[in-house]
DNA sequence: TAGAATGGTGTTACCGCTAACATTAAGGCG
DNA sequence: CGCCTTAATGTTAGCGGTAACACCATTCTA
């Protein structure tokens, strides 16, 4: 920049000033200034400038799993959302592992950022501490793809409730005349909110006074798991000798897994079971049958993520919690014509 | 820093010390320090220590896409490996747009990176520059996806030949009897290495004397596109009044929309039409029948870009390009029997 | 036992940039 | 015409660390 500022015949600040607010110059030192970055190919030092202002700028976001793209839909809109507000998205994985949690979370935490985004509302012990020690600090903390208001909650919420999807689950398969219903949950511990979707699944089929039955996924292929729950679900015993007649999958991946393997076993799809699935996968709408799902609204949480953070950053008050809607699409593996 | 420095009755420097290099400070200092660390909370600021050194362990990665599990897996692999090394990654995507890259590099270098990985080898002009300018200066640069061994290399590359795989997909479908092949080429015009694979392909079977259909995939979902670009296969009036029998596609995605729609109008696979993929993605090996393709080494590239990285930026060394072994995996959409 | 080598810690300056205040010149007002 | 305001730029100090060197006790060596 002290190259820039003596090719301008001007001083550092003046430089800088330019940079950040371009209508604070002269207009003819602007000229100056602009060709002198030009001619030297300046690019600033993001460091020093966060290290010297103190704002840093930066959301940093936790996410269980950059490769899995339903969180992909929300960063990509996150991301979109905070650069056309000057903002920068700096992201980490965990895995899906809680012990990483608190790992990934110092790490970002190191980069002084303007703002936490996190996903879920459950944490390590480790993970919750740094945490409320920033939201003490007057960092805003966001958690994403969980609002509960019955729940106190200790960090503002952008998302939707997973119990009441697993209930709704319910709900459509029981009023499509099932009286012995499964879960198919996710293989992996971390995955909260496919256990809350069938744990809301569950109460719903046992407040009906239905049968209920819970699978957890093996880990692996998620399409290999949902083959291998299905073999499950038609071996287990069950008091009438009759299996389930209903499953619903933790995602449709899984979901998927069983379609495929009720059509190698000639099981019909829905008539002798139907299967729902979440998530809304692009694969689903193909099969045959077509996969009934719920669609989260994974952008809808992005975007609004960003617009309750850069608002927050703007007044300095706590982000806004929001519930986003959800829609379970009844397609042809649970409900017969249309 | 200075309050844990208080705390534990040393100066910053020493704190400083035993964060780097704990066996440099006397083993009572250490224990001090420890406990002032706990006590205090401590978060070592970034900003002001990569400032401070000048080095900054970061390795900046750009690449096309976040959502696409494909360069999931190669970050994925080249994460745990720069972590392992003490190096963070800093992670921005281009969305498969050539303006973009230059942007998103930009905010990258303004990070002082101490390494550069890019995807593939070609770059906007601006982009390039940038390039040029760093590793000019010394900053190793990457290109990961592509190995061209035969053009001259500007930048180090850990790859492959992507028309060497175009190629091998002609000879595969040729030598199953093919005599009149297409390939559908991704729809996205930046996605530079689905048109080298095609333009590898349509090379091949125009050498072997063979006919050859180009097509084109429309935007938006990649499923619709597939089962679009066969109707649209079927319906072209050709010399011979029949269609191709053989149709290789930019990816796995592109591929299975392919299958799906000639399993509803009937078309045998592979007697009818074979269908030749490319990524090796989940969902293909559960299809009926299942998706031949192309298994790239994802993972590898991203395992070898983090050890190349990291015994360049030991060495001072330019990182040495490697090319990686792909694998064409023959499923039942192309070959009968087996 | 003097002198050198070594281990442990402190001092000073600086990384590249920005906040806050200081300074200068130009224009507005009575 | 002198004073005040305003616009444009400069000066100084400091963000939170680290490099380089300085310093002081020990311990080792001859």
């Amino acid at each position: 920049m002290g190259d820039v500022a003596a090719v301008a015949q001007v001083t550092k600040i003046t430089v800088s000033r330019f940079l950040r607010q371009p209508s604070r110059v002269a207009p003819a030192t602007a000229e100056r200034i602009r060709t002198a970055l030009a001619a030297t190919g300046y690019l600033p030092n993001k460091q020093a400038g966060l290290l010297a202002s103190g704002r840093s700028n930066i959301v940093a976001a936790l996410v269980p799993n950059l490769s899995h793209s339903i969180f992909g839909e929300t960063l990509q809109a996150l991301s979109e959302g905070l650069q056309a507000a000057g903002l920068e998205l700096l992201l980490a994985s965990t895995g899906y592992s809680p012990e990483r949690e608190e790992e990934q979370l110092r790490a970002l935490l190191g980069w002084a950022p303007s703002a936490l985004v996190v996903t879920g509302r459950h944490h390590s012990a480790g993970a919750l501490r740094l945490l409320a020690a920033a939201h003490a600090g007057g960092t805003p903390v966001l958690e994403v793809w969980d609002h509960h208001p019955d729940e106190p909650m200790q960090f503002a919420q952008i998302g939707f409730d997973h119990g009441a999807v697993g209930r709704a689950m319910a709900t459509h398969l029981i009023d499509a005349g099932h009286r012995h219903l499964a879960y198919l949950d996710s293989g992996v511990d971390a995955d909260f909110r496919a256990h809350e979707r069938g744990a809301g699944f569950a109460a719903e089929v046992q407040r009906r006074g239905h049968r209920f039955q819970l699978l957890r996924a093996i880990t692996g292929d998620p399409f290999d798991a949902g083959r291998d729950a299905l073999v499950r679900l038609r071996a287990s015993p069950t008091p009438t000798g009759q299996p389930a007649s209903a499953l619903a999958c933790a995602n449709d991946h899984l979901a998927s897994g069983v379609l495929m393997e009720a059509q190698a076993r000639g099981l019909a799809v829905p008539a002798d079971l139907a299967v729902l699935g979440f998530g809304d996968f692009p694969v689903g709408r193909q099969l045959q049958p077509a996969l009934s799902t719920v669609r989260p609204p994974s952008q809808d949480i992005g975007r609004a993520a960003a617009q309750a953070l850069v608002s927050s950053l703007a007044t300095g008050a706590t982000p806004t919690s929001l519930a986003l809607p959800w829609q379970l699409i009844g397609r042809a593996s649970t409900t017969v014509g249309s």
